[in-house]
RNA sequence: GCCCAAAUAGCUCAGUCGGUAGAGCAGGGGACUGAAAAUCCCCGUGUCGGUGGUUCGAUUCCGCCUUUGGGCA
């Protein structure tokens, strides 16, 4: 096989069973698409396979990123793309498996990220303009310099408004230039699979995969991560699981309201990335309602990578 | 068995001095280029419990029935 197979699906839906699977069927290895399953000591709340569900199939981009550290797709975009030129070059087939639309988006097409790093310095100043002025200040700053992307953003999306205005601070060019339809890569033909499952059999996995998180650990895992200094200001515990959990162990509230918290969280996480995905022309959706076995799905991929 | 109250969106409830109804939550849809598990935008028709009656017209008033809650035996 010498396409990059992208097994992509929102969370809990299965999508790392299927992808070792079929990594085992195709003599390929995995790369990871998760922008949380990057970081070590974040296991349980990630989802983060265990070596043994592994299975002996190599992982990349997986657990590797110390908790401290903030980490961006275009991090992720060059050593993710390095390490399937790597596979490749031993002959291996690429497995890209993950929930993670952007991250997805950065090795399915060709994207410039204009090399802009980010300036904590700057956006600091900017959020505070916002404060005192308004998110409309904001914005019709950016209306100012840059109205193809003011048009795209919402003002409230105060994010989104001051990384355009760092983009122009930066380099001098507006978002806009960057931010042209992306291209497929040129590097590799790509196939893409989608898993999905019917919304009542997903939130079903989600809520029950919740409460397995805490019967394996997972209040130990955060109280462990926070006795290391990893508070909510750090990126990596941003992720659901741990924002939750630490809201919890500061008294915001009760644990089942934090289990229901984190559970409804979960949910509209899926349903996001499920917008993310359903845009994806080229795309091969699987119901894996319709199999009962692992054995089956992979079958199923395989029957459809050979069209 | 008798008395009282309630019955309206998936849930909790508001409301209509009679002209077929609206909040919160849940849920759904969408956007997405260096924080993306982040960030942001949009979306409320439902036999107003059933059935008769009064009325031009009933979810609203009246009777009966059903269910639920409370009280008295």
């Amino acid at each position: 096989m010498d396409k990059v197979i992208f097994i992509v699906g929102p969370t809990a839906v299965g999508k790392t069973d299927v992808s070792i699977e079929l990594a085992k069927a195709l003599n390929g290895e995995i790369v990871s698409a998760d922008s949380v399953q990057i970081y070590k000591k974040l296991d349980i709340g990630s989802a983060k396979p265990t070596p043994e569900e592994m299975d002996g199939v190599p992982h990349h981009l997986l657990d590797f990123v110390d908790p401290e550290i903030s980490f961006s797709v275009s991090d992720y975009t060059h050593l993710a793309k390095e390490a399937i030129r790597e596979i490749r070059s031993r002959g291996k087939t690429p497995i890209v498996t993950g929930g993670t639309g952007l991250y997805v988006n950065a090795l399915l097409y060709d994207m410039d990220f204009g090399k802009t790093e980010s300036d904590d310095e700057y956006r600091q100043s900017l959020e505070k303009i916002a404060e005192e002025k308004g998110k409309e200040a904001l914005h019709q700053m950016l209306e100012a310099i840059d109205p193809e992307a003011a048009g795209k953003v919402h003002a409230n999306n105060l994010r989104r408004v001051i990384r355009a205005l760092e983009v122009n601070k930066r380099t001098g060019k507006p978002m806009s230039d960057f931010a042209s339809d992306p291209i497929p890569t040129a590097d590799y033909e790509t196939i893409i699979i989608g898993l999905t499952r019917s919304r009542l059999k997903l939130y079903g996995r989600i809520n029950q995969r919740v409460d397995i998180m805490f019967s394996s650990g997972l209040l130990e895992e955060v109280k462990k991560l926070k006795n290391d200094g990893i508070d909510g200001s750090y990126q990596s515990m941003q992720g659901i699981g741990y924002k939750e959990v630490l809201d919890y162990l500061e008294d915001k509230y009760d644990f089942d309201t934090m289990v229901t918290v984190l559970k409804q969280s979960s949910r509209r996480y899926a349903k996001r990335q499920m917008t993310w995905f359903r845009r994806y022309r080229d795309m091969e959706w699987i119901d894996l309602d319709k199999f009962t076995s692992v054995k089956d799905i992979t079958e199923e991929i395989l029957s459809k990578i050979k069209k």
